[in-house]
DNA sequence: AATGAATGAGTGTTCATTCAT
DNA sequence: GATGAATGAACACTCATTCAT
């Protein structure tokens, strides 16, 4: 009977803090296997590969990021509002938790395995962009540019945060860092005259 | 002096490319000397390690880069000159080289190695920013808050290009992207009033 | 006697095709006991191992087969009716099941652990050598170097079977295989003058 | 310098002994390159895999008695000295080196790999019955069934005296053999009347 | 009796590094 | 200096067996 010995969340709780820590390719199976306190050939009843785990972790992380940015854009009107929103919840997940180191150190391996079907942050963020323009609320911009600013903004600040260059939380940044990124956008839209 | 046979230039080049290409953990030893045309144990006479040769190929571009940029800057007056300076040539590098894309996809884990003294890329943006406050350009602002921004607008609009994100060269986006950076630091400096 | 599940009937059936397909070493207890619809744990409550298993399923049908060998001697009169008649019991064997199959290909792993006393197909073939030699049917010959040759010949027309280098059932060609054993048996008995 | 340091023959002396004595799969990389007297990295300087190794081994060998089996077969005129001297050739690889032993052993693993068009051991055999069929020595008779008796004479005669069943070496036993395989051949392309 | 998750020793393989030539 | 074969300590992964439920 499934009523499980907790081995799967103790691999994930243990995969991301490490993998958080050092990188997938700098983690052994071994050692996820001693810091969830389970055996190696437990962990590949629930994944089969390192690669899955990791993959796994990412993408489920990631993809349920985007949904929940999706569902804070939608309460929110007017562009500003939306923007600021999303700014704060990614900077509250950065706060919260190690997953969000993860997604960061791993996006240059994981990311390009992503489908362009799946709905990723990316999409959100352009999307919005997208729908603002849309709106008159902006020039017109391309979408992936704007995400690209607006998501630099926001990882560059917490990467900085990680290397110890910014201390304090990323929250208590996060209205600043929306300013900032609205602003940025709305430059890209329409370059300054000089 | 011998005039050498260049081993070393050969390792430098073939190491740059392939961990460009597949990161520091994705490229062998085996293959960087078949790369370069070189014996493995003629690449042990250059460098004592693995980790070392990553770490000098990074260490001496991304400081080179950072008396680059404050070359650059000595070169302008205003602050936006410079900024637009710095990031043109951040774009430049990009679409040069393969240098650039390493030191990208290599900064979560060779970043923290760098010595508080080092004077990096950082340094010299958050250097640029301090001085626009110093004399009055822009608002009060932490620098290195300011240098994240700055920095996160370029390597994010990079990042979406190595993955295909963005298409065509990053220089042809420099101007637009400083324009960007400027309006973003002077956000940041001074939060909108709501 | 519980009106069992039937777990060891399925059990074997499975082994056996597997094992005859891929060799003992090739299959896992996994793959057993899913292509047995039974769960691992059920199966080692009917075999202690999986090399038990092998060696049950194996040694039961050689003994077994000897059984049917000295049966079939009995119901014959002279040498060339006998060996006929097991010859002709081989090929349907072989054509029959893939139990025969895996005793050709587990012989080499499994042959040696029966014990001297037990009964096997070479000592019902040895004997009947052994016999038609008392009788004066044939010339003196060693039982055992005359079985090596009666069951060589069936055996490896089989094994050309096996590996597509001939066609058809085996059963149709066991009378010519006796013939051909028979006329073996007799030129070793008396090696040509010349 | 490739004066080399005689890893190679070291390794495949060894592994040939293992295999023949337990199995491809009976013997692992840490026996062999113990066994060898070399480190199990090593090895893989000459072999790219364990199953390479194996296959390397067996084809080289099997591929090699077809061409000594062909010159034997061209020295000779007639079918029963030809059969005579090739039966006597297996009889003395047999007796002098464990090579043979693996050959008889791995046959079903690794005979299905030889694709159609290498010569082997069995063609050797085939052609010369077809050739005798040819020139009118014996009665018209499928090549390949005659060689599948031939053969079988004697590998299971060799077979027998792995297990202890027959005594002494297999050479003494050659022309007997040889006169009971050209007896059967006989008596497949002729079946006795009754 | 039956289940199937968990175990842990063992496997084949890789690769940074060393060193005899 | 240069070579590349050799090393040996990892590594990811497998699987026969055990055992709590």
């Amino acid at each position: 009977m499934p009523r499980s010995t907790g081995v799967k969340d103790k691999v994930d709780e243990a995969a991301v803090g490490l993998f958080a820590a050092r990188g997938v390719d700098g983690v052994s199976i071994a050692e996820i296997a001693a810091a969830a306190g389970v055996s190696q050939g437990a962990l590949y009843r629930h994944y089969a590969s390192k690669e899955e785990l990791a993959w796994m972790l990412f993408s489920t992380a990631y993809l349920r990021t985007a949904g929940e940015l999706d569902h804070i854009r939608s309460r929110h009107r007017d562009f500003a509002g939306q923007v600021t929103a999303m700014v704060t919840h990614f900077c509250r997940l950065y706060d919260a938790a190690p997953l969000f180191r993860f997604m960061l150190i791993s996006q240059h391996d994981l990311l390009p395995r992503l489908t362009r079907e799946q709905r990723t942050t990316v999409d959100a963020v352009a999307d919005t962009v997208a729908a603002a323009v849309q709106a008159g609320e902006i020039a017109a911009v391309d979408s992936a540019a704007a995400a690209a600013v607006i998501i630099g903004i926001v990882l560059q600040t917490a990467i900085f945060h990680i290397y110890g260059k910014l201390s304090g939380g990323l929250t208590e940044r996060a209205s600043a860092l929306a300013c900032a990124a609205i602003a940025a956008v709305t430059a890209l839209a329409e370059p300054s005259p000089r």
